[in-house]
DNA sequence: GCAAAATGTCAAG
DNA sequence: TTGACCTTTTGCA
């Protein structure tokens, strides 16, 4: 489930539940075995989150963290169980322990190997530091389209398939636009909704982009096929015109959208 | 029991 | 542009 809101959202409930506490470090599964070693009974100092990766920070060494497209981190109160399935990395404190299972990446690094990793990413719209501006240089100069830019890493960072089919549509933008005839104005006002629905997306810890009036409620809860306007809606009716919403492959993945109202 | 899918990325051709 | 990789869950025999 990651895209950058999950990120930054587990830092927090990684520190809250065992920053401060020394932790026994072990890789059930066997795949992070040497760098288990390496922290195991080290104290958790720091927590930190840069678009997509996370950073679990003891002292002068880091853990980091890529989750890719099916990685997930489980953390709870109490003694951990049993391991059950690939559990790559299992951090025990005190208090609470937590399980990794299926990252692309789990490694050990220094200050400056992290910092070398965060310089290549672009600007996270989570992030107090980003650069919106210096984002908005990049793109001017991809040669791609609106659609695939906002899934390169290098110029926004956090931003998955969810956030930028769902972006797209609220901009009434059409993903095909080239980024060249993305204006400084256009650009604004997707990074504006960028922080704020990836911001609801951290607190909540889901994604929902909808606006209420579009979610209908039964026995109190939003329904989940009414979180989104266009992503995974292939054959319904568009949200605001009613055309039914279409997909195609861009950038690897499969974008969504409304070929009538986002028509460039 | 097995195939397919899933909010991701990189390297090879 | 394609395939490989990481793991669990879901749906269909």
């Amino acid at each position: 489930m990651p895209e950058g809101h999950t990120i930054h959202r587990l830092a927090r409930t990684v520190r809250s539940s065992l920053a401060g506490q020394a932790l026994t470090v072990t890789s059930p599964q066997g795949r992070f075995t040497e760098g288990a070693r390496l922290l195991d009974g080290r104290t958790l100092t720091a927590t930190d989150a840069h678009g997509k990766h996370l950073f679990l920070g003891f002292d002068d060494l880091w853990v980091h963290v890529h989750l890719g497209l099916f990685g997930r981190v489980h953390v709870a109160g109490g003694a951990p169980p049993l391991p059950r399935g690939a559990v790559r990395m299992r951090l025990v404190g005190e208090t609470a322990f937590l399980d990794l299972r299926g990252p692309t990446t789990c490694q050990v690094v220094t200050d400056d190997e992290k910092q070398s990793r965060v310089s290549r990413l672009g600007a996270d719209p989570l992030r107090r530091d980003a650069d919106p501006e210096a984002a908005y240089q990049r793109l001017r100069r991809r040669r791609v389209p609106i659609g695939a830019v906002l899934l390169d890493q290098s110029v926004v960072a956090g931003i998955g398939n969810v956030y930028r089919a769902e972006l797209l549509h609220r901009a009434v933008m059409s993903p095909h636009r080239p980024s060249r005839l993305v204006s400084e104005g256009d650009w604004a006002g997707l990074w504006q909704d960028a922080v704020r629905l990836l911001r609801a997306g951290e607190r909540s810890g889901r994604i929902v982009t909808t606006a209420p009036e579009h979610r209908a409620r039964r026995s109190g809860r939003a329904r989940r096929e009414d979180a989104h306007y266009v992503y995974r809606r292939t054959g319904l009716p568009c949200r605001r015109c009613g055309t039914l919403v279409v997909e195609q492959p861009m950038a690897a993945r499969t974008i969504y959208w409304c070929p009538t109202c986002q028509n460039m």
